[in-house]
DNA sequence: TTGTTGAGTGTTTGGTCACTCACCTAGCGA
DNA sequence: TCGCTAGGTGAGTGACCAAACACTCAACAA
């Protein structure tokens, strides 16, 4: 099947993939998808995917990345959007911007899948490094004290595991308190 | 390989197999976690893992069961340890007691693992009729408001992803700021 | 024209996994 | 002694997957 179009270079290919991998990785998790799956959803062939990345681990890590940029992008869109300059404020502003961001939960389900994937030491690494780099700007552009940043993490945790379960959905009382205030998952 | 011992019965098979998906879950995931390993674990041939559940999820869904009775009991027992009867103290003492339960990791790890193959539909209605368990006990056992069991559960997450990512031992400013407080996972 | 290199693919391979089935054995009642 | 039932297993089977291999094709330089 030749083509007419322009072939792209592998350094632009490597960033698309990563987005493909970052969907299929979503829905099946890291054991639950195959090298196979990503490439067809980055309509290449399995083989290239290899060429392009050493392995399986390093294609999660390159999709855990490109997770964590947009997850960064939000955190700093929301914040500017803030109208007021205080600490909880400009959390707030950033909560309701990550809310917005994970409305089609693929970016919520790679980061659970990660967790469950950390047994591999690059995927907790990858983690960790997200992790950080998250914390590290929601204390500095914020400003806001070591508990307020904490609380922020525990409830972005609280968020995912509700949307996870379903629970916004879920009538029944104790998942009403559970959901109470959270912005829409 | 004849033996001398006395057979135990299916029904008493069943809930020490269970036991032992939890240790080899708890490993592996649901994907990466083969019923064959479950059988080497339990100490009985892969096919009779078959006949004591009709499959895998199956399997799993037992193991989740199991986790989640040990983790009630735990909060039963450790709001019964609690001097002062007030709610917050109650929470307190189940926060402890739990903090206590999760030291092996495997109760904890399940959980996580439980959550990235929440895909799985059975898994995923196993997994909200664990959290139902735990939150009302947590609220009628305490008295607590629904804000409080909310950040009890929050911080329970929280205290998860610290375990999973190993913050506990990470030293740089961001991981301590996150770990503050949160009793030792 | 010829040689070389990198992009990209089809196919194979070696191995693993979920699940099945025929079979064996131990006990027990008649 | 003869079944009968229930616990338990060895030996597969078909499907699938990660990774490697063996190639084709386009572009370019001498």
């Amino acid at each position: 099947m030749p083509s007419s179009t322009i072939l792209s270079t592998a350094e632009l290919r490597r960033p698309v993939v990563a987005a493909a991998a970052v969907r299929r990785f979503a829905v099946g998790g890291y054991h639950g998808t195959t090298v196979a799956d990503v490439a067809n959803e980055a309509k290449i062939s399995p083989a290239y995917v290899f060429k392009l990345f050493p392995g399986k681990d390093a294609l999660f890590v390159a999709a855990l990345e490109s997770c964590f940029d947009q997850v960064l992008e939000a955190l700093r869109a929301g914040a500017d959007r803030a109208d007021d300059n205080g600490p909880e404020a400009v959390l707030d502003a950033m909560g309701g911007a990550y809310a917005d961001l994970i409305a089609d939960r693929s970016l919520l389900l790679l980061q659970v899948h990660a967790q469950s994937a950390a047994g591999e030491p690059v995927i907790a690494e990858a983690l960790r490094d997200g992790l950080a780099r998250v914390v590290t700007f929601a204390s500095e552009r914020s400003g806001a004290s070591g508990e307020q940043v904490q609380r922020f993490i525990a409830f972005g945790q609280l968020c995912h595991l509700i949307a996870i379960t379903g629970l916004d959905e879920t009538p029944e009382p104790w998942a009403r308190l559970l959901a109470q205030g959270i912005r829409h998952p």
